[in-house]
DNA sequence: CGTATATTTGAACGAATTCAATTATAGTGG
DNA sequence: CCACTATAATTGAATTCGTTCAAATATACG
């Protein structure tokens, strides 16, 4: 049997028992193949399922009405989609595929087993939860601070090292589906301005672009430059309380 | 006996059975005072202590080694300080009292018995965490969408909203313990154009300044102007598991 | 009461936007 | 597989929102 992608995951952090192993299965019963631009989120309305995805890229965004958008997060495979919205009875945010790939929906009520009887599974739960809004506040922390170039640096630099915990990436080259609109929304500039940042970053010989693939050619001086470093290696798990079984 | 001000926020989600306000109150035990610019918690070390947020403000602020600052999220009388650092070893973001007030530290280890015995508590820590990741979602999508002007009102009229909700605030005018040089930080913009705009609000008979207080007078006109709404009145709550006594 | 820290204002500057137009790329149906 | 069409990338020029620099006034604190 393939091993879980979401045990997978969570096995980089604690070593999970046979009976919590188990219950992080059932998540990942349904199995469901989504196009990009598949919606899995719609605002407005009830986000009555969590998904598991499995392989694939997922991109949340809010949306004004005046058009104007805001790209929030990316989510990779082996994360948990849905989380942020477990408080609302509305959704506020349009979750979509931003690539084809496999996601394995949920209901919410799904939590109610891992809340009863495994209470070191709910204890990941939320450190997992925690950790997105860690994520979230570095993403807003770059976008008050940052010049667009070192924005844009930051940005490239983190989904790197995201998608080398995902196991996506290779060295200094992977795959960036998104145009150079949706890099705009995600960084708050305009493509325009993403894409004279770009040819600047090519000309200087910083990167290489061979659509859909990027290269930080210049990485390690680019991480000095921005000051990055990657701030999700381990997770905290002190705290934890016994597993159950 | 004084009604824990964590139980009655909490309450106005759910209904807690005696052992879960028991369960609570211990979250209460200890109650300390703290002034001003207290550090909460320190990047760099173990945030090995949450904070239940008695009366005060506190607030979370990243910094970056040129200096510049983001400050991330405010935190008002009855919320919980601490759990986005919870997957953590290591704190990324200062949180320091940004009034006087009342706090009370727990270990994290004070989660165990909640995971282990009141699983809908656990249920509901969840929700808390993603209600705050909504709000720095909203943040984020503020300082990334909108000019200068409208996100010094969306950021007032938040924080209006909010202080109703605390019962902190009446009506339109608030106490707004802020410099300019703060509320730069939480904008993204410098102090010096904040009190551009906010001279520019005056004059136009927007706002009223009575240092520490802050009056809008034109509430209405700014939220139907930068689309205001209050996106956190309710929880959704029925995926929560049953209450064990 | 004195000193540090905020607020306020003006003028010059610059990073990023807007507008406009061209070239390239990718998806779709015949 | 090609032609057709929509979408994305690219580039330049003019413009603007917000910054930077500088200096005066007000406020708060020990």
């Amino acid at each position: 049997m393939v091993k879980s992608c979401l045990v997978s995951r969570l096995t980089r952090y604690v070593d999970l028992t046979e009976g919590e192993q188990r219950a992080i299965a059932t998540f990942e019963r349904d199995e469901v193949s989504a196009a990009r631009n598949h919606v899995l989120i719609e605002p407005g309305t009830p986000a009555t399922l969590i998904h598991v995805l499995k392989t694939g890229w997922a991109a949340v965004r809010s949306e004004a009405q005046d058009g104007r958008r805001q790209l929030l997060r990316i989510y990779l495979p082996g994360e948990v989609i849905g989380l942020a919205e477990l408080g609302l009875p509305r959704a506020l945010h349009r979750v979509t595929m931003q690539t084809d790939g496999v996601i394995c929906p949920l209901p919410r009520t799904a939590l109610r087993p891992i809340l009863d009887e495994h209470p070191r599974l709910a204890g990941l739960f939320m450190a997992i939860g925690s950790l997105d809004q860690i994520a979230l506040r570095q993403h807003l922390s770059s976008i008050g601070t940052m010049s667009a170039n070192h924005r844009l640096k930051f940005f490239l630099l983190q989904l790197r090292t995201r998608l080398l915990v995902a196991n996506v990436g290779m060295g200094d080259r992977f795959q960036l589906p998104f145009s150079q609109i949706e890099l705009g929304e995600a960084l708050g500039i305009t493509s325009i301005y993403v894409n004279k940042l770009l040819r600047g970053m090519v000309r200087a010989g910083e990167i290489e672009i061979d659509r859909p693939y990027i290269r930080l050619t210049k990485r390690q001086e680019w991480e000095a430059e921005v000051n990055f470093h990657d701030d999700f290696r381990d997770m905290d798990i002190s705290w934890f309380p016994k597993a159950n079984d």
